[in-house]
DNA sequence: GATATACTGGACTAAATTAGTCGGGTAGGG
DNA sequence: CCCTACCCGACTAATTTAGTCCAGTATATC
């Protein structure tokens, strides 16, 4: 279980689709522009969640992404584990004892028991809690315009790279995957 | 909160702290050489823990490291927070609503969430908890033995620098500090 | 069957962070 | 004094993060 900007935008991302999907596919340039997500960034994202089955995609004109299973049936925890890869390998879990005798493993036990802790939460989290929790808060869903074509005249602000500057989640978070 | 190997390595450091602190003043070189953890690294780490009053040093021959008050008033979230420090600020905690009306915080509250559940937790454990976990699977401490000098002669291996690989506490982890 | 839309995938990269090292100090016991 | 052991700030290599870029492929509509 890791913790990074990146689930964190995956989780942002999948509240939005959940929430307009009912009109068909969602492209994920609309999600981009919703979220201040870059779209080359959702691209990658969407990726990972479409091999892990939490999502579908529909190509060509008028297609988009859509949830592969009910909003109550994906946690936030399959969502974080899908874009957040294992790393599992190279760790001392179980028959290793790492280094003699407990020495280094010390507190091995206490990292798995918080990690266990923390996918237990997360797990119990799903998307569709998330999205009643956004229509409660009174977040409008513009009917997606039927329009064939969108107006693409609007001038695209070239996004200016800047490293996740210290925020709250400026950083990545790992723990052992217990 | 955040999570690092450096909160860690802390930790680790602390218990072998707490388990031998009785026979007087602990030297870091002796931390060093049981936990292997480099001396520089060690000294960084105890500055911070010194300075947020979880430990106190005697210098000179004889001197050390000792714990600034009874292992079972040091909790493993007070180690974190002092060697991984705050970073607080530039988040949008409260008043700033982020971006619009919760578009970039509908995970606001779900992470925060997530930050309580994990504080509570590593709040709940204390150092005495884990040293009498290490006693109770038999680990031995050495007297400290009481001869003036000890043995330099033990070849100092080099380290060699091989950032963390991919290991359990592979990355930092970091969350929002509610 | 062009053409535009929208997903697919992989190679690449700048900035930030981590996990340290290095070196020169300061305090105190013998 | 001199050796032990803490003190502290500057420096750095490796790694990771958070993306970009680009060259496709599938498909609906005209």
């Amino acid at each position: 279980m890791r913790l990074t900007t990146k689930g964190r935008f995956a989780v942002t991302a999948m509240i939005d689709l959940a929430l307009r999907q009912n009109t068909g596919p969602v492209t994920l340039a609309a999600i981009s522009q919703r979220q201040q997500i870059s779209l080359s960034y959702l691209e990658q994202l969407f990726g990972k969640l479409r091999r892990h089955q939490l999502v579908e995609s529909t190509r060509g004109p008028g297609g988009g992404y859509t949830l592969a299973r009910k909003a109550v049936e994906i946690t936030v925890a399959d969502i974080i584990v899908s874009v957040d890869e294992p790393i599992d390998a190279t760790h001392c879990s179980g028959k290793e004892n790492c280094l003699g005798e407990g020495s280094r493993c010390m507190t091995h036990e206490l990292w798995a028991s918080l990690n266990e802790r923390m996918v237990d939460f997360l797990d119990s989290v799903n998307l569709q809690k998330l999205v009643d929790n956004q229509v409660a808060k009174g977040v409008v869903i513009e009917k997606a315009p039927m329009i064939k074509r969108a107006i693409s005249s609007i001038p695209v602000v070239k996004p200016i790279r800047v490293n996740a500057p210290n925020s709250v989640f400026a950083l990545g978070a790992s723990l052992a995957n217990s």
